[in-house]
DNA sequence: CGCAGTCAAGAGCACTGCTCTCGGATGTGT
DNA sequence: ACACATCCGAGAGCAGTGCTCTTGACTGCG
């Protein structure tokens, strides 16, 4: 915009842009290593530089971590669409379900500081910027996706279990609201199961990350596995897999890729 | 312990315990403050102390941590242990449920960074001592007696309802295991379906005090309770009180009284 | 070629956890 | 009542932090 220098595509630009990268590759790293507390000096010495000099990069520390956070969020997005895509049967709701799910809760162990960083406690004087609720919400619409459908489909558990707990009158506005941005044409009381699965699976995904199952569970996978299983049946997703005689809790017949590594 | 002066009831161990209580009380009330990251040098200033005289009471920043999360962990055992007591009609069990899930969100927003510290991201360096164990499977306890109860009526959801998916094989040791420190006898299916219900509880109360429900929903009291009731009703505790006409969500007023309020 | 714009370095401020030493106060045993 | 052992608070100091500001060098573009 300056008119002068820093074209588009000019080179100050490029190797501006290739610093801003290598900077945040090893703030990640040192997230990865040290946990929480990120040390601009730490990173500046790793980059060979002095700690002044990163603040042409980023002009705080908050800055810093606005951008990993909006990374942490894409990325999470990202393995959460590709798990979705990659099963064939887009019918096999369970599926889908479970495959995102364990492809989510895959990602947060491998990245626990950025996990952390992400659905953990705030981080003390650091508000989150406008810029993270787009990103954020990426995770959410897969899941969303995939109600809608099952609603489509005319299949979830709101719709052929007996009723849950009414919805209070003075929920029902927002849990509509919640439908509308996630999953157009949801029902109320869908929503709100969705809504109770998603707190579940991120309330299984730290207590796995923040290691509160230790003594108690070491099977980590097996029982995260199982867990999902058991909200897709409370979804009434089960309900949906098109082959088969018995409905009920058929979704354990998942294939196996569903949980493979995203290609 | 030298025999000379410390003696249990000296003058000087009395001082003592009341200057470490006074430490932690403004040190919570930083905590409550700053958020998590306590810094024991603007405590000292409170105390009109300077830095290092703190090092006479604490050995370290994580020493006082450490009471500080033992503290909290009793602090919520205790609330959920007297919000289970003060149900009088010890069969309605959803109504304990509720009423110790109700206590617990209770506890946690208004001690966000004390709840922070129990159940959010671990702090970086910081490792959970032995001693925290013990306290930290109090509010569990509570929960696993309301279960243990229902199990003793025979009305658990996996007794009367139809099977949740089948427990992987090699789940079961462990969540008999589970099942055999917290709710004795209770058989492994109920013991899955209450981890289930303790995951949503807590990712329910996360979600709420780190405020990852803002511009979804506001009603959170309502929201709360609407989905504590869903558990309830998804661990089949609901059973225990006969539906009649009257909406069976009203677990907190059960007809049915039997049982002796124990001591 | 010269200038504008960009960048890294360095010094410095206020802050942190923590250690160590040095006096003064205090309670206890003789 | 005196002396000793203990405890306690203050202060200085070390190594580290985020961040600011100034200075000097480099460099791509007109």
């Amino acid at each position: 915009m300056a008119a002068t220098s820093t074209g588009a595509g000019s080179i100050r630009a490029r190797v501006r842009a290739e610093m801003t990268d290598e900077i945040k590759t090893i703030a990640r790293r040192h997230l990865a290593a040290d946990g929480a507390n990120l040390s601009l000096r730490a990173v500046a010495r790793d980059m060979g530089m002095v700690s002044s000099a990163l603040y042409r990069y980023f002009a705080s520390r908050d800055d810093l971590l606005t951008e990993l956070i909006i990374d942490g969020y894409d990325a999470m997005g990202e393995v959460a669409e590709a798990a979705d895509a990659a099963v064939k049967d887009r019918a096999d709701l369970a599926g889908r379900w479970i495959a995102v799910a364990v492809a989510l809760r895959h990602w947060a162990v491998a990245h626990p500081a950025e996990y952390a960083l992400l659905y953990g406690s705030p981080v003390p004087g650091y508000v989150a910027p406008q810029a993270t609720v787009g990103p954020a919400t990426r995770p959410v619409l897969v899941l969303g996706a995939i109600l809608a459908d099952a609603h489509a489909s005319g299949l979830l558990a709101s719709e052929t279990s007996p009723p849950a707990p009414p919805l209070p009158r003075a929920l029902r506005p927002e849990v509509r609201r919640a439908a509308g941005a996630v999953a157009a044409g949801l029902p109320e009381q869908a929503m709100a199961r969705g809504l109770i699965a998603w707190t579940e699976l991120f309330g299984a995904i730290s207590f796995d990350v923040f290691d509160r199952l230790k003594n108690t569970i070491d099977e980590r996978s097996a029982w995260f596995e199982y867990q999902t299983r058991c909200m897709v049946e409370y979804l009434g997703l089960t309900d949906a897999a098109p082959r088969g005689g018995q409905p009920a809790h058929r979704g354990t017949r998942t294939p196996r890729g569903a949980s493979r590594p995203r290609g």
